[in-house]
DNA sequence: CTCAAAATGAGTTGCGTACCTCAAAACGCC
DNA sequence: GGCGTTTTGAGGTACGCAACTCATTTTGAG
């Protein structure tokens, strides 16, 4: 009752000796180097197919000797949730340290594509792989693919560019995240019907419209008594949230639900405090920080979307990783998930 | 505004001549190999620390030369959350094959402590890794203790034997699985009053068990308005547990809620539907399986609690080479999370 | 056919470790 | 001091591949 999931290993001496050609040879298709004739490259290839040939890793590793520099550009500015992805990269140290491979942290303008741009370009040539927190703009998808000619791994990382040419996206479906903030909404309002507030960023930034897009095409098919109110815009700052969220709670007594798209959180849960209307008014956010967390402990807080930053980090050094060794990517693996996190799932 | 997080290398070279000795006695030191004296053990040791000396695994794993096994003991019934975890470890074969793995699925009739206890001791010697999903029976933890002394790194894998000697669980915080559901059945179920009912495979089974005490706890605490009925037992099969809510169903009008601890989904989804009550009764349930998307999706379950299969087949891979390479492990990724599984966020 | 250019073979070296042997040195004991 | 034992050093080989050199063969153009 036992099976092996698992063939058994060749090296290229196997490989040269099928393809009926020397090591050289077979060394010179392997990395692509110029001299050989296309016939005789594809009868190497054939006997590489044919044999399900894998390099073995930690061999080429040695031999290559050289230690891997991936970059990771991220916002300069101090959001939790970029916090803790450093944070996260900093706990995989010893991780990284066993595999030789250096990370290196570029704290850039985001917002700036021409600041943005700028710093990826600097990175090409020394970097074999690189993770970017990407506006997406023009001049950043061409950054981008600048990096994917010279040869550098380009992961995008919370934020796409998918028209650029970035191998991997790493992140998750903002639609899909503002859709199940819908329905956490709706369902956990219960049957009352009454108005929804939304929070965000700006409507500007592509994820966060994306959550705004998920979140009102559930309300309308599904919840009809619920009915939306215009997006308030909080730029991702406390103050300015609290402020706006105040004065619309201050107008409509009926407000049942609230969704806040982007940071801001504590803005936004003063507000409803304030107001004393936190334990009424159904509230979903997103990410879990140490503020979150506690305002979900405390109950005024129902839910939150997560991406799990730890994953996000650790997923984009094991892609950026998997591409520099021409490995394969575990997609279903990489692949970041919606989380629902409430009181007592809290990781 | 660049930082680097990672050292540079060293070499055992570099240890033998910091301590003052030759590479054969670091050689010595480092495989506790006999013949060095206590204090020059000491003395390479202190090197060692004090460089923070990382051996390099692809020279090491070229040097040693031999594949690894890993055995993966499970149920041999047609558990579809098995099936899962099996097909991913089947997915995962390339990356298997890059690092020279083998891993062998060893079905084998885990209920029975002795038929269990019997094919782990079979494992012994020709295993470099198990990972069992263990029943917690004292058989079973001398069977794993034995593996544990003869130099096998032994994980167990979703449900745990806490008082043996493996060196890691993988799977979920059992009792926080059953508060979140506790917590999703009441919150979903609104304002209403009402009864709760509870259908799990076994209550002699550790891990559903678990799940029963955290939801009761939930709902004791925090929704006094609904009372929960005693706990019905299925044995994770359709018909029994159709039959044994069927009748509960017919006993009770006032049913709101629903939770299901184990299998037997199916049985559980029909007799909602036979009595015409699956859109009024919150229905919260466990794994998604192709038989609780589809509920999801109809509306018939309203949430599963997952322990996405496919990260605890990944992570108990991960884990065991860690722990045969003498790698570190990384905590934070290996934690299974207790995944609340909505229409919106299915994966 | 000739000759240069292209293609290929044969070989070396080194990566850092594991594992082994054998000789030399240091040690403890009487 | 002499002996046997333990400890240590020195060195080799192997692992599979990358990256290189240089000699040899093959090829195609004239």
């Amino acid at each position: 009752m036992a099976e092996t999931l698992t063939p058994t290993a060749l090296t290229l001496k196997d490989i040269a000796r099928e393809a009926g050609v020397s090591l050289a040879t077979v060394d010179r298709v392997l990395h692509n180097r110029p001299g050989v004739r296309p016939d005789t490259v594809r009868r190497v290839q054939a006997a590489i197919e044919r044999n399900a040939f894998q390099p073995h890793v930690a061999a080429a590793e040695l031999a290559r000797g050289r230690s891997r520099r991936f970059a990771f550009v991220m916002p300069s500015g101090p959001n939790p949730f970029m916090q803790q992805i450093e944070a996260y990269l900093g706990e995989m140290s010893a991780w990284l340290a066993v595999r030789r491979l250096n990370v290196e942290m570029v704290a850039t303008d985001v917002f700036d594509p021409s600041v943005l741009a700028a710093s990826l370009e600097a990175l090409s040539g020394d970097c074999d792989g690189v993770a970017v927190v990407a506006l997406d703009h023009p001049s950043v998808r061409a950054a981008i693919n600048d990096l994917v000619d010279a040869g550098t791994k380009v992961v995008t990382l919370v934020s796409d560019v998918p028209s650029s040419r970035r191998h991997h996206y790493v992140g998750i479906d903002n639609i899909a995240a503002g859709r199940t903030a819908g329905a956490l909404v709706g369902r956990l309002a219960g049957r009352k019907s009454g108005k929804v507030a939304i929070v965000a960023g700006s409507q500007g930034l592509r994820d966060h419209a994306e959550r705004i897009f998920g979140f009102n095409q559930v309300m309308a098919s599904e919840f009809p008594g619920l009915s939306v109110l215009p997006v308030l815009e909080g730029r991702d700052e406390d103050d300015r949230s609290e402020q706006v969220l105040a004065r619309l709670l201050a107008k409509h007594a009926d407000i049942v639900g609230l969704y806040n798209v982007g940071a801001g959180t504590q803005g936004v849960a003063k507000a409803l405090s304030d107001a004393g209307r936190d334990k009424q008014v159904v509230f979903v956010g997103h990410d879990v920080t140490v503020l979150t967390r506690r305002l979900l402990l405390q109950g005024v807080m129902d839910a939150a979307i997560s991406q799990n930053p730890g994953h996000e980090a650790r997923a984009a050094v094991r892609v950026l990783l998997a591409l520099a060794r021409g490995e394969p990517i575990l997609r279903e693996q990489e692949k970041i998930r919606i989380d629902i996190v409430m009181r007592d799932n809290l990781p």
